[in-house]
DNA sequence: GTTGAGCGTT
């Protein structure tokens, strides 16, 4: 847990389906609350995403909501949702 | 048209 105060709420989501993109990933976080930037990395090389990505909250109430739900579904998978290494 | 651990810019 980050007691540490921070401008914006950045969590890293893994484990996301092949299906899923940035729209589809701030759609799902949206229901936690307002999701600032939304964003799924995605493999020059072969041209589909990862498979993960970075949620940015704008607010610590969603970000909570968020972090303290460890189980997150999308598509009808289960995510992956961590804090970021970076803000 | 494929794959599945990982912390970003397709």
């Amino acid at each position: 847990m980050s007691n540490f105060i921070r401008h914006t709420y950045k969590l890293f989501v893994g484990n996301l389906p092949w299906t899923v993109g940035q729209k589809e990933l701030q759609t799902y976080f949206s229901k936690f609350g307002h999701v600032s930037s939304a964003a799924i990395v995605y493999d020059k090389q072969q041209g589909f995403s990862k498979g993960y990505g970075f949620v940015t909250f704008s607010a610590s109430d969603a970000y909570n909501s968020a972090c303290n739900q460890n189980v997150h579904f999308l598509e009808g998978r289960v995510l992956s949702v961590k804090e970021a290494n970076n803000n």
